[in-house]
DNA sequence: CTGCTAATGTTATAATGTTGCAAATTTCGC
DNA sequence: GCGAAATTTGCAACATTATAACATTAGCAG
């Protein structure tokens, strides 16, 4: 059994972008929508490690790229992505990382590494009903659930312990 | 009883403020922290409403009262706000509200209303234990726990339950 | 091809938040 | 009280994040 989830142990990761982007086309194919070269780039930019990447930092990278962007451009794509579930919005960090859910329906919750920055993404079912339950408690009817927990991941407090 | 939590019913919410400001004064003194008059305006103006305010907009209202503010000054006072748990930040929507729990140690859960405007801060024990549960299946240590549900309150429900 | 729609390019601007340093105020030991 | 030290504020410039408005291009149906 693995010790610690995907983000927090070396892997290869070029395989979590290969199947992420296939998943995104087969998705987008599904909604009849259009993953275009910029989308499906951006998405790209986004999953290329596991911590949240802000918008201007996709920017520059397209311009590396040689691509003539502006900020809407880059907006736009996250935007699209994330109407279409495949990239989440951390506003805690106003930055986006590839959702690790996608097509399935899902009420995210992140855990974000103080010190490493990687986020995992869970679906926690409990805490769902949890949210569900409180909110109908005061006649509330909600929408949109964001759940973002900063602390420290399971890989950088054992280095805490063992540090000089 | 009670059919909606405090903000979504008419009260005389002048005693609101009265009563945070009290008891803002009240932890300051046993923080030894200073309650400034820059900050306790500040505070104040938070509490105006029960919906949150942006850094800016407080910003308008000390420049209408003739303070000669620029934005420091307002981030400044809602850095020690915050530090003394007399205000959250709500970061889906970078701005600012009144704790209704201050003083007490409490994981805030926040259910914003996207048609009022209003937010309801709840002490949600269920859901906290149940987020600590999730963090420990992962073996991910939890500092700091944000939770913000957009969706609509009570009031705003029924309203659109018998609109035209 | 033609005409429609979705997507992108382009420019400018708005909104939010920070850095760095100097001046003023408060605290506290004496 | 008095002066050094620490906290708080004023101030100017700047950095980052996000959007508005309008022109242009690409994709597609008939
Ligand atoms: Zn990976
Ligand atoms: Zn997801
Ligand atoms: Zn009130
Ligand atoms: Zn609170």
């Amino acid at each position: 059994m693995p010790t610690s989830a995907l983000p927090y142990r070396p892997h290869n990761h070029d395989a979590c972008v290969a199947q992420a982007l296939a998943e995104a086309r087969d998705i987008c194919q599904q909604h009849h929508a259009r993953l275009t070269p910029t989308r499906e780039r951006v998405l790209e930019l986004i999953w290329q490690s596991h911590k949240p990447l802000g918008a201007y930092d996709v920017l520059a990278v397209l311009a590396e790229d040689g691509h003539n962007a502006a900020p809407p451009t880059v907006y736009r794509a996250l935007d699209f992505l994330q109407q279409h579930g495949l990239v989440h919005r951390i506003s805690s960090l106003n930055a986006f990382i590839g959702c690790t859910h996608a097509g399935k329906s899902h009420n995210g919750m992140f855990l974000i590494c103080r010190s490493c920055g990687n986020v995992l993404e869970l679906t926690a079912p409990g805490v769902a009903s949890a949210v569900t339950k409180a909110a109908a408690q005061e006649s509330f009817r909600p929408d949109d659930v964001t759940i973002e927990v900063a602390g420290y991941c399971p890989r950088c407090s054992a280095e805490a312990a063992h540090d000089g």
